[in-house]
DNA sequence: TCCATCTGACAGGGAGCCCTGTCAGTTTGT
DNA sequence: ACAAACTGACAGGGCTCCCTGTCAGATGGA
């Protein structure tokens, strides 16, 4: 043992910047190095050792940011997921018009989405279902966006007889079906054009949300 | 190398049974460990080291029924979805009524068996989406459910006016989106009594469902 | 009885991953 | 200039898993 107890206290700039800019960006590199393995080869591929040769850092670098494995994976999913909710936002508060013309304004920014990033679609649809850690987080995602779902059928609708937990299912299947179905789409199977995806899916909305008042 | 190029052409009795026999109840003893692992260790628990050792066989005799990891795994979940389709089709057949009544039984039977395999439902509803080969089976069930969801839509009310892979997406919103809801209610995330879930599940289907005819 | 087959137990090599540690070379502050 | 901090490359131990091979003991047919 030395004579500090707290040796990390020294900190010094290199490279021309601070050491917490330099944390900060290969975090971000051991991130983004982790959602395109993730992407592109799976969560089976996506080991320590591999993001690291990835981002082009030491394995040192990786304690440096995450505890172990788990923690960068969900790291990698918050990432993406930050992403699509962004997206549906903006779509979302772009559009002007009917409740109605929003949700399919949404829909069709988060299908375009999916075609323009088909590896961060694969990270959020389907590896997000291959680990336990990743699994606890979509759920959490999925229950937000069944919430949101209720939230904005409520709007169109007004609101609902229905228990806050059963509206909460509805919303759930709703958000989880239409998951599924984008995620069988890009596997090939089932061939929808853009425009009928988005219609399905606010065809579906509507005919679920609808559910949530004269039940 | 022997004189004989076929040596496997010599099979015997063993403990009073054919040869054929015991290799059969082997490969059931290894499906079973399989499915008994996946359900309460989940995927990335499922070696093939823990599956001989749960099944009390040695390595050898997997690779006499599977190929490998992969293929076992396949069977496991093929066990235990024929098993719900089972429990399913048994529910219908046995049930005189209105074929709401019988898609109401059919919920009612499937959400009973959910509660009392509880290790078999995980396999079905979460271990199915952890690995990729387990992924590909999923999907054909998912769309094996869908193709059936919608049979009975038409029965009930009528033949669409939609495209066969928009109906057919519309099922598979259906079914992917309550396979999702009772994965939570397992999770523990959602409090529903068996009766909420079962007339949740029959009245989205209905709305779904009717959506097939008057699009 | 004798020999071939069957079975279970175990050994061990090769591989990949996790994690720690070392070490030389570079950059910075004093 | 010099010491301290920072960085990248790499080594290596421990672990588990996959897969093959060996070997002794049990069983059944000729």
């Amino acid at each position: 043992m030395s004579t500090s107890a707290e040796p990390s206290g020294t900190t010094r700039t290199y490279g021309g910047r601070s050491a917490d800019d330099r944390r900060a960006e290969r975090r971000e590199r051991l991130v983004s190095a982790t959602v395109r393995l993730l992407g592109e080869r799976g969560e089976g591929a996506t080991s320590m050792t591999a993001v690291c040769a990835e981002a082009g850092l030491t394995e040192r670098y990786f304690y440096e940011s995450f505890t172990g494995r788990d923690a960068a994976l969900v790291a990698a999913l918050d990432a993406v997921s930050d992403d699509i909710a962004a997206t549906a936002v903006a779509a979302i508060t772009d559009t002007e018009g009917t409740p109605t013309a929003r949700a399919r304004a949404a829909l069709a920014a988060l299908a375009s989405w999916v075609d323009d990033h088909p590896g961060d679609a694969r990270v959020a649809l389907v590896e997000s279902s291959a680990h336990p850690a990743l699994r606890l987080r979509r759920r959490e995602l999925l229950g937000t966006f069944a919430d949101l779902v209720v939230t904005e059928a409520t709007e169109l609708y007004g609101p609902s007889s229905w228990s806050p937990s059963r509206a909460r299912a509805q919303g759930l299947i709703y958000v989880a079906g239409l998951a599924e179905l984008v995620a069988a789409r890009m596997a090939g199977e089932l061939d929808l054009s853009t425009d009928e995806l988005v219609e399905i899916g606010a065809d579906s909305f509507e005919r679920l949300a609808r559910a949530t008042l004269d039940g």
